[in-house]
DNA sequence: GGTTTGCAGTGACGAATATCACAATAACTG
DNA sequence: CAGTTATTGTGATATTCGTCACTGCAAACC
């Protein structure tokens, strides 16, 4: 992980990927308080348990949420995307609480971190922010409906299906480098499974299959 | 449903069951903007994809939220009690969306209703209402994720019991009054399921059953 | 009190996955 | 290129739960 202070840069960033905070005084605090951060695909931004102490403004690539019990098995959540902040943080800033999330970059990932004291501040203070902050939460709150409707009452090869879609947009790319096994965990499915269902969807010509690759078709 | 203005009545129940919200202009807005409201068990409060506009603190009983697929399979997400607030409310008001939850109320029930329109500018002006709101939508969201966990990671024997639990605290009560029938559509399974489950929980001793009754032991 | 209705119990069977055990193959490495 | 490792394929079997078909019983209603 690489961080730079770079207030022109911010400036830029933040308004070009966060249009709608909109108001001068706001941009200048994020450019003064904010830290350009960069992460290596695959590479652990935050884990269960860690104290929250950065809150995130995603600018480039995308993060894979998941949540895990307590024997180890995973499941995937959503991914944040350009524009987007986790909600999660919040929460773990504000009460100072242990985050109940793991994330992970799913690619090379650039974001702007601002130090959590300043949200709430910003909060009362930031009309632009507070909206932001209440869409984001929204936002997450969504998802995570959308992930209960997808564990509650959908089959595996639906939710595969899904998921290959988002991986793909989160990937922005329609070939997707993965092993059974990786998904296997993301949907906390076995991997045998994911094999067999994803042998379905090849013969079915949805998608193309290769080692260490999927292309959806 | 039954609903009545009554300004000093709902001072003190403000200061009763929400002491967090301590500013004395904001009670007094609350009092004379909000509408105590009740109602009995089983009615229906909001239905998915109903517009809401009113925002509810609860006070007395409880209230069950849940979640319809396209084909009208149900899942239970969890229940508010008094002190707490349907923070999905926000998410609606705020931007004029549909309901994405249904809510019940599981006891005879009252709350006080806050018209939508003041919700957002309370949240500038008074501190305490932002904390309160800010903190409805964490427990929400903690609600959500403990939801994906049990039914991403448990099974259902454990779902159930951890269900059971839920619905006597919510009613106050380890004597239980409902069908077979009922706790399978809340779990998105059928009745055969549930019953067997039952019965083998009552060989293990955790539980008596009788028609219509599961008494907690 | 006899009938109807709703709830609970039960067996048989099937579908969706998990689990286990290994085979086959592709990629990497010295 | 030979050997090793990672990945994928596949069959057999087990488990969890859903579905169907029916029975028994208790409560509610004439």
């Amino acid at each position: 992980m690489i961080t730079e202070k770079a207030r022109p840069e911010i400036l830029s960033l933040i308004r070009q990927h966060y249009p709608q905070l909109a108001e001068r005084k706001l941009q200048d605090e994020i450019a003064n308080e904010g830290t350009i951060m960069h992460f290596k695909a695959g590479s652990l931004i935050m884990d269960f348990g860690a104290y929250v102490k950065i809150m995130p403004l995603i600018i480039k690539g995308s993060i894979k949420v998941s949540r895990e019990d307590e024997e180890g098995n995973e499941l995937f959540l959503y991914y944040l995307k350009p524009g987007e902040t986790c909600s999660m943080s919040f929460t773990c800033c504000l009460m100072d609480k242990k985050s109940e999330i793991r994330t992970v970059a799913e690619e090379d990932t650039t974001l702007i971190g601002i130090p959590t004291r300043f949200m709430d501040e910003w909060m009362s203070r930031y009309l632009s922010w507070k909206n932001f902050v209440m869409t984001s939460y929204d936002n997450r709150m969504l998802e995570l409906v959308r992930t209960i409707d997808s564990i509650a009452f959908k089959k595996m090869d639906e939710r595969l299906m899904d998921y290959l879609e988002q991986k793909a947009e989160a990937n922005d790319s329609r070939t997707l480098n993965a092993t059974h096994q990786e998904i296997a965990y993301d949907l906390n499915a076995s991997r045998e499974a994911v094999s067999r269902l994803l042998k379905q969807l090849e013969k079915d010509g949805v998608v193309q299959l290769g080692r260490n690759r999927i292309e959806l078709l």
